[in-house]
DNA sequence: CTGAAAGCGCTAACAC
DNA sequence: GTGTTAGCGCTTTCAG
């Protein structure tokens, strides 16, 4: 391996400006105040020898790296991009660098992370759990900071949820009193041995709103998606028209399941919303460009993401602090899919 | 700040193992053969403390950080999405992790990023770079490990591209041979301040693949989009309409661009590709599920990953090696939006 | 193949 | 306010 030129380091900086590398230190962390003549010495000798700190014997010292971890099932969707965007941006106005991990594809990643968080030398975690069981975070005695993200049920971490439920349930609602019959719910089975938290809750939600319409629940309508993505939406909608069910409307899980969705009917000459009322989940940007464009679910995601990000910089900083939960509310967004 | 119990070192795996630091490095890092019976020793002591090597100490040693960064304009488009994405998988595959930088709100950053990247702790910096003039690149006498992707024009850096001019002459040629007479160009403007190579390349094959079909340009047909999203694209698609141009084609400069310009066509009636026909390019996830699909120009954005990583790392071990660019193959996919 | 000692660059703790 | 000392945890010499 070839290297550049020698580093500068803190003592050729002090050499240079005649002072010690603590005074360096001191003026390049900015924690204490140093006589603006000697301040000004050193920058001027940080300057001259393009002095760059070195993060990694400042890690080693002080213990913190300044990274935060940020790990999603599917960094290809839509949501995901928007989360990486937001929290990227909010991680970096509080100082702090984010490094991407992927889980899906490797389910033991995901445990490797929170296990392993340290040897990644990164402060925290953020992580949505997919198949992350409890006893994996309960059972570990020496959990590195964590924020869960997601609908997870869980009380002994940090969280950031929404109240999938109750949304679930308005926007079945809606789609009923909008004049739906036979509402298809299509994203994860509450049955499946790897139903997670969020399927359990958006089914709740619409199971609720069919009773309180006074609507029976029709197994035929509940429609199981592996991945949850315009491919997985596409297959179900495929397969929830071969089972003949005379669906008039799909609350769908996902957005991207929604349109994945609403492509195979409009394929099959069906009309959204003439013959089929369709709703998703996210509001994300391609909701509002879809033709029709999309009933959903919308949350602030900016919040979303300060709450994760601040949450977790609080339990780096206090490990002791009892967990806590933010909800960020959510609300429904009116558009062409159920406005016929 | 509250801290966890104190973690094991390898010092203490040493001495529950009965032997000196060095072997238990030899077994962590796997470089050099130890014997077998010595090293199953170590491994019990790793597992009975439960011991993580402190990376940070080990950069501090060696120099490196298996960290690289990924800094793109926008995280939040379909297209960065899926290099994210990617580009994480990649890189994971072959042992580093990824740091993610967004450096379109706050252009100082790409500066910053590539001057400072050693201050950062990456051994590299994957760049998409969108205001970065060849100055920066060339002025600086140390550069860290960079390779550049995109069509940038600058030939001291390794470098990923597509043959954005060929490409924009493909995708042209393509409408007009399906009868439009009036294509707009949608994206970049080459006059415009800030014109990015993407603009002029694309730009410079839509007006190659004119002229070789006996059309005149016309400077009302190109309409320049500040931002290349959705939202951008929607915009640009008001602005052609009011200017009366009589267009019957729209080549987007990207698939999001396409978006949001097909929304408003349809909002305002028209028919795509009943009255317009619309192309994009990066064949995004969801430009097969568009109502009508995009045609697009699609390209293998794995190998595209997989390009910008492996050049990275061989620039990471020897900074000498004379810059490289890898032409990664485009291809025209035909779809809906193009087909009557 | 394994051990001992030195040091990567920085800052916490303590002097002054 | 600033200097001195020591050491974070690891790996690289260099011996053996």
């Amino acid at each position: 391996m070839t290297r550049g030129p020698r580093r500068a380091t803190v003592k050729d900086v002090a050499a240079l400006a005649g002072v010690s590398p603590k005074t360096v230190s001191n003026v390049m962390t900015g924690t204490v105040f140093v006589r603006p003549d000697t301040r000004e010495k050193v920058l001027a000798a940080v300057e001259e020898l393009r002095f760059v700190p070195n993060l990694s014997a400042r890690s080693l010292r002080n213990g913190r790296t300044g990274v935060i971890a940020l790990a999603l099932p599917d960094l290809a969707t839509a949501f995901s991009a928007d989360m990486v965007h937001r929290v990227v941006q909010v991680a970096h106005e509080r100082g702090m660098v984010v490094l991407i991990e992927e889980t899906a594809a490797e389910p033991q990643r995901e445990y490797d992370l929170v296990s392993r968080a340290r040897e990644h030398q990164i402060d925290g975690l953020i992580l949505n759990p997919i198949r992350l069981k409890d006893s994996i975070i309960v059972h570990d005695d020496q959990l590195p900071p964590v924020v869960l993200i997601g609908e997870v049920e869980q009380h002994k971490v940090d969280r950031v949820l929404i109240d999938s439920r109750q949304a679930g349930y308005e926007v079945t609602a809606h789609l009923l009193e909008r004049g739906a019959k036979r509402v298809a719910a299509v994203g994860g089975e509450t049955g499946a041995a790897d139903a997670t938290a969020t399927s359990i809750q958006r089914l709740d939600g619409y199971n609720r709103a069919l009773r309180d319409h006074g609507i029976a629940p029709d197994p035929a309508l509940e429609v199981y998606v592996e991945e949850w993505s315009m491919v997985g939406g596409a297959e179900a909608a495929e397969e929830l028209l071969g089972r003949d069910t005379g669906f008039d409307a799909i609350m769908a899980f996902t957005d991207s399941i929604a349109f994945g969705a609403m492509h195979v009917l409009q394929e099959h000459g069906l009309s959204v919303p003439g013959d089929v009322l369709i709703s998703g989940f996210d509001d994300v940007e391609h909701a509002r460009f879809m033709n029709p464009s999309l009933t959903t679910v919308a949350l602030d995601r900016r919040a979303f993401a300060e709450a994760a990000v601040d949450l977790l910089m609080t339990r780096i900083e206090d490990r002791a602090t009892p967990p806590r939960a933010v909800a960020i509310p959510h609300e429904l967004v009116i558009r062409g899919s159920t406005t016929r």
